[in-house]
DNA sequence: GACTTATTGATAATGGATTATTATTATCAG
DNA sequence: CTGATAATAATAATCCATTATCAATAAGTC
């Protein structure tokens, strides 16, 4: 992390831009345009390096390969559709979960998240997949 | 899914008896001594048919491959201790998460899993991992 | 602009989970 | 008990995400 290439721009940009977790298909796809060429590999390089920097979070949904977004966010969630497998982040917190915490347990962090349909498929038709 | 074998009861009484979601390396584990010379294929065999006989579910958990666990339980979350790696199957449940839905968006099912030490992890020391 | 070398792109290699193959075994109807 | 065949064990093959390799390129310093 000594150079500051378009390369890295660009993925810290699609990152930034994209207002959601993204994996690393998706970071090669959304910072292509201002990358020409960029390759697969650079991708999972720079995310390593930014991951390793404390500049982006991992999140993990279902069997999916981790996504990843900017770190210092507020506390959310997620909303993933079940078709159109994009993963919003969604705002709010379900609460005081210590209530759900086995006796003798230490409640250190927790991940919450809805599936169901996003506002563009339910309007497509509510087929399910 | 015509014959009822020993591997068959082998692998649903394992996963009866666990009490917690089981990956298909822990059901070869929790199976093989009621079903000597088990192989790591029959158990993948097994839990697609059970799954897609819908006598089993699966639960997702973290960058983990699938865990799976008897169906028809109650509705539940999971924890996971982050010393010992276990799944613990927790009562309870947030409650009300319709507010964090998006307008527009249609909830249908959500995941709540907890991140902590468990009561015996937490016992050994509090030591970070 | 020239030079040093970090970084990149292309692709081969790796690793781990899952699936296919196939000869053998075991279930169960008759 | 016997035969037809579903199911199994062992292992090779496949998939896919991620990482390593390495020659070519470009960032940044002088």
């Amino acid at each position: 992390m000594k150079r500051d290439t378009q390369q890295r721009r660009a993925i810290v940009a699609a990152l930034e831009r994209a207002g959601r977790p993204l994996g690393p298909r998706e970071v090669l796809q959304a910072a292509a345009p201002a990358a020409p060429g960029l390759g697969i590999a650079t991708v999972y390089r720079t995310l390593k390096a930014l991951l390793h920097a404390g500049r982006i979070n991992p999140v993990h949904i279902r069997g999916q390969s981790p996504r990843y977004e900017p770190a210092g966010k507020r506390h959310h969630h997620y909303f993933r559709c079940r078709r159109c497998d994009h993963v919003f982040e969604i705002a709010g917190c379900p609460g005081n979960l210590e209530p759900l915490v086995p006796r003798g347990f230490v409640l250190e962090d927790h991940e919450v998240v809805l599936y169901g349909l996003c506002a563009a498929c339910r309007k497509k038709g509510p087929s399910t997949r």
